[in-house]
DNA sequence: GTCTATATCTAGATAGAC
DNA sequence: GTCTATCTAGATATAGAC
């Protein structure tokens, strides 16, 4: 509030360094066996200074996972000015099979971030990254609810975990094809609903398709 | 060789006890937060003893994953007395729906192995938990050819993949019902297959499984 | 604000007594 | 064959110099 000279223009830069790399390295050696030297070296950040910038290691996933959420706004905020939200969707799974290698090597972000802190019996972050996959879901039912789809909930879970589940598999089998093929298969599956039942209101079924 | 009296009676019975611990404790506390003491304690054996029976932690870790092959080949044995593939199909999708409350507590067992395992950067056993994986999708590919549909290899992967979304997506979650409804529309979706291209022959099929 | 040196703690692994 | 005591490595976190 006072006139500060800027004193931590190089600070919040190492902050956002330390932040980025955290996500990135996180997400391929997992939370458990990423040291944070693993961190500071991939931030290039001495390693004893970390502490300056985040009290302890969990505030770092904490940053990475914000990290994430953010990301994840952004690219949704960006497919919302698509006119059609089963475009938006269908560009969405496009998204995620350009990103089929990184897939089949280190599976999906959040889903694997996920997996890893739901093993957690304390109450620390073993749900923060449910969180960011309830975000996802968030944005998808949005979608089906536009489209005048009943269940729009459910058909978001069924859609989310059709992208984690094909993002397991390609990654425990190595296979980046498994992106392209499954991913295909979720687009014709957005093309399909409706085409059954076509106008909106769906007289009283709860199962859906 | 020689004639020794049985001096592995016991001896046999505690590397049971540890590896049906390491494959529970393991899969409700993840790998990397899983220590020796507390497989130990879990199966009612000293600590240090451990080291008997078991050389590393990564046999330990091994050892967990031949329970968890044993005991999916043990179903899926079960299974195969159903004379209809479909019905064999849809059989084990219930028995998932009837391990929810687990599922979303934990995750699938292997699945969630090998979401950890794959993170290694060294080749220990980043790929072991992949293989039973791949134990199953063979089993789902052999139903599938069996009931002459196309593609019977994709079907499987597709319908493995389907369970690890809906197990991860329970879990993150926390929400068993995922579980159900998820699994009433893979059945649903099984019960589908064929109603299109109904069957092509493969009459006598000597391979068949 | 930045960084080095170090304290502390935990877990995997081993030596050797029983 | 069984178990205790201990060694050692490595990681988080802190104290304090610059």
């Amino acid at each position: 509030m006072t006139d500060s000279p800027r004193p931590r223009a190089r600070g919040a830069d190492k902050r956002r360094r330390l932040t980025a790399a955290a996500a990135r390295v996180l997400h391929e050696q997992g939370v458990e066996r990423t040291t944070l030297a693993d961190i500071a070296h991939a931030a290039d950040v001495p390693v004893g200074n970390v502490y300056y910038y985040f009290k302890t290691k969990d505030d770092l996933v904490q940053a990475a996972l914000s990290e994430h959420s953010a990301h994840l706004a952004e690219l949704t905020g960006r497919l919302d000015e698509l006119p059609d939200p089963r475009e938006r969707l269908k560009a969405l799974v496009e998204t995620w099979i350009g990103q089929r290698d990184v897939a089949a090597r280190f599976g999906c972000p959040t889903g694997t971030l996920a997996v890893e802190l739901d093993k957690r019996a304390d109450g620390t972050l073993d749900l923060e990254a449910g969180k960011v996959i309830g975000q996802l879901v968030d944005w998808a039912e949005s979608q089906f609810r536009e489209l005048g789809l009943p269940g729009p909930h459910d058909l978001a879970i069924t859609f989310v975990a059709a992208y984690q589940g094909m993002s397991l598999m390609a990654n425990a089998l190595r296979e980046p094809g498994i992106m392209t093929r499954e991913g295909a298969r979720l687009i014709d599956w957005l093309d399909s609903l409706a085409a059954t039942g076509d106008r909106v209101p769906a007289p009283a079924d709860p199962t859906g398709s």
